[in-house]
Order: C-alpha cells, then sequence, then structure tokens
DNA sequence: TTGAAAGCGGTACCAA
DNA sequence: TTGGTACCGCTTTCAA
C-alpha cells in the first residue's frame, strides 16, 4: 500500500523514469512521446494510483503551492471572514492556506513568520503589528512576496490592501454630529496600527469640520482590549459625560456595549453608538447599532490576486500598490 | 542570498557533510564529533543563516509537521474558535495547521481530504459530512491519523471529540418546559449529521419524560440553512402557534433571532427562544437567550492531543476513543 | 522517440 | 572521530 513512484511505474512497464516524468506532467506532446508509451504509462499510474510526491516536487522546484496566513486573531470575526474568502480564493488557483494568530505580539508575530518561511510558503499575508519591518525585511531579501491587510506599514514599501479608514470614520461621525450628537467620545485599542490610527484621525477631522475642538479626554486607550478595561473606559467615558461613543473595532464594540447593557444605558437615548466593523450582532442589538462595514471580502479576494500575481512573477519588480477599498456605512438605530 | 545549505558548510569547514549533518541534528555527544568541530560548524551554520530545509526533510522523513483541519466552515464562531485553539495547541508542538472549508458538501470535502492528503500533512482533524466514509477510509488504508470532531460517524470506527449533545439538550428543553412551555417548535439544519441528530432526540426525549408527544409537524429541517429558508421556518412554527422556539445551532439561531425581531414577536412573552452554541450575540441580545455552550476549547485540545498522540505511535493501533465532553447550559431571559 | 545520470538538500549506513 | 555514498522522488539536460 505503500506509494506508487514514477520509478515504480517505469519498472512495471519497462521504460525510464524519464519518459514517465514526461508524460505524467503532460508533455507527452513537446516531447514526442509515442501514443502508446503515452497510453501505457497513464493507465499504469492510475491502476498503481500514483500521485506525484509533495517533498520531491518541493524539493526540485521550491515551490509549496501554499500561502501563510497571519492574522491578530482567526477567531475575529472580521478575519474569521477574511481567512474564509482567502480559503476559497486560493483554492480556486490550487494554493492551500496555513493559518497563524499573533495576538498583537510582535514577537510571536517574528516566530510565526519564521515558522511560515521555513515551512516554505510560496507567500503570505500579514496584518501586522506595528514592529514588524524587521522581521518583513528579512521575508523581502529571501524573495517571499508578501501581501500587508488591514494595517499599513508606512515605512516599508511593501503591497498593501485594506479599508479606507479615514473616510468610513468621517462618515460615521458625521452621521453622528448630525444626530445631534456633541460630545463624542471614542474607545480604541492598539492605536499604533495604521487602521485605528486613522480612525482616530478620522474622528478628529469630522469634529474640526464641524467646529468642534477634538477633547484628548474623550479618546480611550485600552491597550491591547482587555474587557475589563473597555468596561472600565466605558464607565469614563460616561462619568465625562458623552452624549456618543464610537467603538474603533468590534472587540471594543462587545464588550462595550455588554457594559451599557449592564449599565442599563438607554441607547440612544442617554447616549448614541457608533462602531466599526458590521456583524450580526449589530443588527440584531436593541436598538439596532449603526456600524461601518469594512469591503472584508474584496480586501481577501484582492489579497490573493496580488500575492499570486507576485508569486507567479518573481523577480519583477512591481510597484508596491496600495489599494484601499471603500467602508460602507450602514445606519441603524443607535 | 541564496540559502546555505549543509553542502555548502561542509564545503566551507573542508568537513563532509555526514559530520555537518550529526552536529546540526544536535547528535555530536552520541556521534563523537570533537568538540572542536562542533563548535566549528555551529559557528558556521549560524553565519551563514542555515535553516534545514523543509522539502528535504519531508522527503526523507516522511513528516511535514503539519496538520490538515477540515470544517464546515471556518467562519462559523464555533469553528473560527475551534481553529484557534488547535492553532496554538498545536504550536506548542512545533505543528502548523492548514485549514479547509468542505460547506457541508462531501464532493468538496473529499477534494479537500485528498488535497490535505497530497500536501503530506501527518495527520487531520475533520467536522466531516455524513457522506464521508469512503474517503476517510482511503485516509485510513494510507495510515493518516485523523480524528473527528463535532460530528461522530457511527459507521466507522474512528476516534471522536465532541459534545455530549444529548445531555445538552435535555437540559435545556426541561429548561423551557419548567419555564412553562407545552408547544416547542424546533429549527434544525442538515439533520443527517450525528450532533443534530442527537440533539433533536435530546428534544424528543425531554418532552417525552414530560409526558408530551412529540409532535414532528414542529421540527422544521431547513436543509443546509439558507438564511430565508431559516426565517421560513419560524413563520411555519409561529403559525403552528408554538409558545417557543429550539434553534439547532447558532448559524440558524441567528436568521431566526432577526425574524423574530422583524416580526416584534415579545420573546420570551410570545414565544420563548433556547439556542445550542453560546456566543456574544445571546448574551447580549434583548432579552437574552438562554443557550447551551459547548466545551470547544476542550474539544479543540483534546482533538490535538489524541491526533499527535497517534501520529507519534504510527503502526500501533490504538481503541479508537469517542470522548463526548459535557455542554453547559446558561440560562437567562428568553 | 527514449534513456542515463546529475541534482535538489538532507539522513544514515558502512567504512576507515 | 570522520568521510564516502546511496537513497528519498521528481525534473531536466545531454546523448543516443
Amino acid at each position: 500500500m505503500s506509494k506508487a513512484s514514477i520509478k515504480d511505474i517505469a519498472l512495471l512497464l519497462g521504460v525510464s523514469k524519464t519518459t514517465v516524468s514526461w508524460v505524467l506532467s503532460g508533455q507527452s506532446q513537446h516531447r514526442k512521446i509515442s501514443d502508446e508509451t503515452r497510453d501505457r504509462v497513464l493507465e499504469a499510474a492510475k491502476s498503481l494510483h500514483f500521485e506525484p510526491n509533495y517533498f520531491a516536487k518541493g524539493l526540485y522546484s521550491g515551490r509549496s503551492q501554499t500561502i501563510g496566513l497571519l492574522v491578530p486573531d482567526v477567531e475575529n470575526p472580521f478575519f474569521a471572514r477574511m481567512a474564509r474568502i482567502i480559503e476559497s480564493e486560493a483554492e480556486k488557483q490550487q494554493y492551500s492556506v496555513m493559518y497563524c494568530s499573533s495576538e498583537e505580539d510582535s514577537v510571536k508575530e517574528d516566530r510565526l513568520i519564521r515558522m511560515l518561511y521555513s515551512k516554505k510558503v510560496d507567500g503570505m499575508i500579514i496584518a501586522p503589528t506595528n514592529h514588524a519591518e524587521e522581521t518583513l525585511e528579512h521575508l523581502h531579501r529571501n524573495n517571499v512576496p508578501f501581501i500587508l491587510v488591514d494595517r499599513d506599514l508606512e515605512r516599508i514599501s511593501a503591497p498593501f490592501v485594506g479599508t479606507d479608514n479615514l473616510s468610513g470614520t468621517r462618515e460615521l461621525i458625521a452621521h453622528m454630529l448630525s444626530k445631534g450628537c456633541r460630545k463624542i467620545g471614542v474607545i480604541c485599542s492598539v492605536p499604533d496600527i495604521s487602521s485605528v490610527r486613522l480612525r482616530l484621525e478620522g474622528y478628529r477631522a469630522s469634529l474640526k469640520m464641524a467646529g468642534i475642538e477634538p477633547n484628548e479626554q474623550l479618546i480611550v486607550d485600552v491597550g491591547y482590549g482587555d474587557s475589563a478595561c473597555i468596561r472600565q473606559g466605558v464607565d469614563t467615558l460616561l462619568s465625562r459625560g458623552v452624549d456618543a461613543i464610537f467603538f474603533t473595532a468590534n472587540s471594543i464594540a462587545i464588550p462595550g456595549l455588554k457594559r451599557l447593557k449592564d449599565l442599563k444605558i438607554n441607547i440612544p437615548g442617554q447616549v448614541s453608538v457608533g462602531s466599526f466593523d458590521d456583524m450580526d450582532l449589530m443588527s440584531l442589538h436593541e436598538p439596532a447599532i449603526t456600524a461601518v462595514e469594512q469591503p472584508v471580502d474584496d480586501i481577501a479576494r484582492m489579497a490573493v490576486e496580488l500575492l499570486i500575481r507576485r508569486i507567479n512573477a518573481k523577480g519583477e519588480t512591481h510597484a508596491s500598490e496600495k489599494v484601499m477599498l471603500p467602508a460602507k456605512l450602514h445606519t441603524r438605530d443607535s
């Protein structure tokens, strides 16, 4: 029951490995193999259940037909969906996906990237921490193509695909302002990554546009998003008299909404709420929560497309495109 | 910048590949390599940034240090969490994870399992469709260890780890009965998989225990869970006068709850609600929804443990343990 | 039209 | 204590 190899087929038929290899890799035409030989080989391959050995092929070709996916947390609905789409897009092109979660920890991130690298993935899709430069440089030097998603690293020139966080946020804040909110608080985490930074920037810009001077006291940074800190953050903002709260991500919104529920705060009576990342929970919430939906499917599709293009273009230098896809505001009852 | 190989090091130092290989694989002691040689090799390896070639190693050893994960949908919060825990458990043991989503489609499942197989994963963790026997037999014949999770396949003797669906459901239904519900409807999908089958069995058993004859008219099967069908299912049950609805999975509960919200049904005034699979949404819902939480972390951990044990015990025959972990009922306001 | 042989990068047996 | 060499399975160049 041990695997049939090319050699086995060659021995069986009394032809050479070369011939078998040529037939099996569809080069019968080009290499002028006789139809008869070709058919005998194909038949033997079928009856012996021949399957090319992945390692041998990889050893020679250097290709694994596998891509690596590194995100902060595959369990987060945003990244879980991204993983799902990436998987199906990759499969269409005969690629498999290996995934890892960095937990926003750059040390772990470094370790995981090296692991993916050592497993010879043909390329990677990475939502990096803000300290990934060195590791990514290493990839670059070793000609491993990669695409950044969700957060960009301005200091390195790498292709990026993500949401237009600035416009998305501005639209959301503008909506809140139009509903009469004047003292909008924010809860954010990991503000050093580009996406969050831009969401904060969008927030400030919108206020200024409306003639309101942003008050830094109303921006609460909860570090890596521990839920106790988030609940605390809600309390802080409430004590500072906000009339609205902007959650900068789903991971913040969930504990945040829980806290508001526990405190029996009336939404939008006492405070309005707006959130980045739309999810079932937002529309099912009572009242339904206004949220900005990221174009995650498009991000995933484009990331795979760009990555595979780069994999196939190994060697050639590309301009490092930076793609920003528009977000979509869902105004609801909050 | 191309990778340094063992040969490069050997050439550089004027020693043989054998020596280098032995030093690098930590056999200096055993193979009695002189300390001096060892140090020279180690130093050269470090300065040339030597890293063993994954394919070459795999070609010889047959091992990939990778496991395959096949679930119906990695985006589903239950499986997303499972994926997350499996990843971290696997990493502790130096394994990477490749994932695939079968979409409950046995044809796709077969294709994906074969793909994982061809990529030489050392083992697989699979939440199978009810038609996976043949493919799994193929794995078995080829000595690829695998663990079934979430749903068991009684017809084949394979290790399984999942939730005790029967008890979990009985507890939930008993709770609903104790609150006075008498006409409990059910919406389920893919009832041919063991987990759902057991949930339905638990439902019927509980009713009988309470002296109520189960009415098959109150069990709506929505096939593969298209959300239009689920909404329709809710309508059907309501028209049949149920005083409670049991959703057999989170994927059913979400569209189901949406429909109830759209219809402005008062929960639990008009109908009570209970669901399998706890998630943030359940406790944040107004009113909070009573739900059965599956021990997904334990399932994932145990699956990895059993799998790796089997990988390492290749050849030995094991009893095929079937592990059922207890579910936890969260009674809430619905 | 087909085959022999070298090589991809390690590992391990058998000698020395 | 160390080295030569065959082999894992596939691809491809060069010869016939």
